[in-house]
DNA sequence: GTCAAATTAGACACCATTGTCTAAATCGTC
DNA sequence: GACGATTTAGACAATGGTGTCTAATTTGAC
């Protein structure tokens, strides 16, 4: 068999050289090892077969903790399979991190480009591009991905995920930092240090969906909804300019509380 | 040999049985497995030695990814030792689980106690107990280690971790809510859900060392008194009663920017 | 020094995992 | 329906980890 080159040339592709991953359009979470299979599909099917149970899994129980044997059943796949498509278990691992990387790299692009540019309703759309960020990056299965593998891994591969770092939330914090400086220039704002504020924004927008991941629990998209709210709301506190309109007092939103 | 009695028995002992243990008090983190052999300890030097390298090679690899071996040359004590003091693997980390967060609670007691009471100097104050957090609690390397294994292991072992998430940050942010509701009460703050506030109070004085985090690097002891001093400015921007003297404009701490 | 308890090195059986290999089954396309 | 490529199940050797056992050594207290 000729499998050898052939494994070797396709091992580790391009992120997104087939159709872009779905990560969790796979049907179920079952273990059983045949829903997955479904006629009408090519091997790129099971590529992303292959790509979402890895993530899954390695995000569930590490890398060490993960066999390829397990996600091999998990993408209902047989483990051949996979050492077809790459050549290691490292390898697997580093286009599973590519693939999220990209992915959260082109939905953190678009959502920055929605920050708010005009005063008007400043609050509204500020609480609007905050869920926006918790519902598509923080509270996502590939933040949570990133987030757990990057603390969990990011020592043993720090290649791997330097990418991230130096792209994902630096380059989150410094653009809103950009936004926020304009919109202190126009008046609406009263900031010294965007850099601080925007850095502060991100820690306030957070602060309810960080307690509840130190609690164990995901929290829903009311709870991102609510936080974005509240954090929003004590910024605009400490930020807005005295006698601005959009820091027109707003009750916190007290139904969040209930899960406490 | 009658030592199987006697392992069961003295398996998962109640913390703090021996002296407190010291987690990093053992000499260097060399691999070498003599240093740590010093005469004129007992075996209760051994059994630190023991939760001692546990905790760092857990904290570091994992539980999956650590090995009893691994933990033996650290600790500079063989694998039968270790079986001999802890019946299991799992035993083990729950050892070194319930140890580090007995510590951590009571570190905590210490330091919620100190929580500034009169509105005077408000803001100094708040930063001291925002820093003696942070050095204390949050970076830590019983924080690290907490941090690190309730998002690794969290799931797979909840029962181990229930008692720190209930006793946890739960108290640590109740306990600054009522603070902060008796500062409320006597005008110094201007606060509606003192619960939010405290949440809100955290994730301020935690921004800056999050993005530390993030970015790999752990904080140094500066970047962790400029974080609770920036955070405090925002929070007394948000939430200081208007006119109060504690209020006064502070300029933002820029030198801790350099590191972005 | 003596004696009991603790510690040690090393061997051991057992099991899980990795990565390879092969022959048979299946898929996609024509 | 036929053909080439892919996938599959299963066997396989190699490795490394767990937990037990033993016989020899060291330690600590008297």
């Amino acid at each position: 068999m000729k499998n050898t080159d052939k494994s070797a040339a396709t091992a580790r592709p391009a992120p997104g050289s087939c159709s872009p991953g779905p990560f969790s359009n796979a049907k179920g979470p079952d273990h059983r090892g045949q829903a997955f299979t479904r006629p009408g599909s090519g091997q790129c099917m099971k590529r992303n077969s292959i790509l979402d149970a890895a993530a899954r899994t390695f995000c569930r129980d590490g890398f060490t903790g993960t066999s390829i044997d397990l996600i091999a059943a998990e993408a209902g796949v047989s483990r051949q399979t996979i050492y077809n498509h790459y050549r290691d278990k490292e390898m697997l691992f580093g286009a599973v991190v590519d693939e999220i990387i990209g992915r959260m790299n082109a939905v953190l692009y678009g959502i920055l480009a929605t920050f708010p540019e005009k005063p008007d309703n400043l609050e509204a759309d500020l609480v609007l591009f905050a869920t926006r960020l918790g519902k598509n990056c923080m509270c996502n299965q590939d933040g949570e991905f990133l987030r757990k593998l990057i603390q969990a891994e990011g020592e043993r591969y720090p290649e791997l995920f330097a990418i991230w770092r130096e792209n994902g939330p630096a380059r989150v914090w410094s653009a809103i930092a950009a936004r926020l400086a304009r919109l202190a220039h126009c008046g609406a704002l009263d900031i010294d240090d965007p850099d601080l504020a925007a850095r502060q924004f991100m820690a306030l927008i957070n602060t309810d969906l960080q307690f509840c991941g130190m609690l164990g629990e995901k929290p829903t998209e009311k709870q991102i909804e609510d936080g974005a709210r509240n954090g929003v709301r004590t910024f605009l506190r400490a930020f807005a300019s005295r006698g601005n309109p959009s820091t027109k007092a707003d009750p916190a939103v007290k139904p969040n509380m209930a899960l406490f």
